[in-house]
DNA sequence: GCATTTCATTTGTATATGCAAATATATTTT
DNA sequence: AAAATATATTTGCATATACAAATGAAATGC
């Protein structure tokens, strides 16, 4: 069913949160070729990319709690995509040859991905709409 | 931490599940004053405003999967604020006297709820990511 | 230098939701 | 009218994530 045959297509509670859920849906599918969620396939990105960097920065630069990146740092580690060198009260995440093998791929479905939407709002309505996101979100509490 | 301080703002898959979390614990804070999910509070108002809502109607307005609705219902009964009757393949939601009390009470908090967020992004461009995000939603697929 | 506070990470538990299959009734086809 | 199909709802199980408390280590105060 269209969102428009809706009364509550105004609230921003409801709009937030479907589209939240369509595109956790898009992604899905997508990141489905490497046997990946879309979370860890950017956490496995972030990884090859910036060796040794800590859950405590994963999960800033993937606006996601700490814990939440752990759960995601142990499926990785199950995989062996990753492994976690502890040191202290620190961690280091490196990715292993296995993981780094995969950042062709899964730089071409973070394409594949953008490919999936941007057409949708073309470049000047969806850059607007993602800043006003960013700055909603931006404003609201922790 | 500032979304800004992530190279991952400009993905629509975090920056959408982002704001969705914001808003998420804005409305959950915010309805906590009847002690019900923003799901169920707005669920309810539409069986006290539409007495006979079947759950297939709710699930379309609100955006969510029929099975979804089915344990809002179920939680809504248990606090006998709604009753189910089911006649052959239907089914037919009221709100009981004891849920319509609530309706002045839960209309203020849709106010109160609106106020919590619209300030940031002032009418204009509210509406217009308002608009985005649902264009975006409606053209993904089911 | 011991005690306290702070910081990074992990663990246990909870929430919101969806998908796929099951159920049960209604409608259509033949 | 029996069989096949369609529709509405519910049930079992899974996913993504958060919160709060626990752990363990480092830094600070006295």
């Amino acid at each position: 069913m269209k969102t428009s045959e809706s009364r509550y297509r105004q609230c921003m509670y409801f709009a937030s949160n479907a589209l939240a859920r369509k595109m956790e849906k898009l992604a899905s599918e997508n990141w489905a070729k490497v046997d990946l969620s879309p979370s860890h396939a950017y956490l496995l990105m972030i990884a090859i990319e910036e060796p040794g960097v800590q859950p405590g920065k994963l999960a800033g630069e993937l606006q996601l709690k700490p814990s939440t990146v752990t759960r995601l740092l142990e499926k990785l580690e199950d995989k062996k995509l990753v492994v976690r060198i502890t040191e202290g009260k620190n961690t280091n995440v490196y990715a292993t040859p296995k993981g780094q093998e995969l950042l062709p791929v899964l730089k071409r479905c973070v394409d594949d991905f953008y490919q999936g939407y941007a057409h949708i709002l073309g470049p000047n309505e969806g850059a607007n709409m993602l800043s006003s996101m960013n700055k909603l979100s931006d404003a609201l509490p922790e």
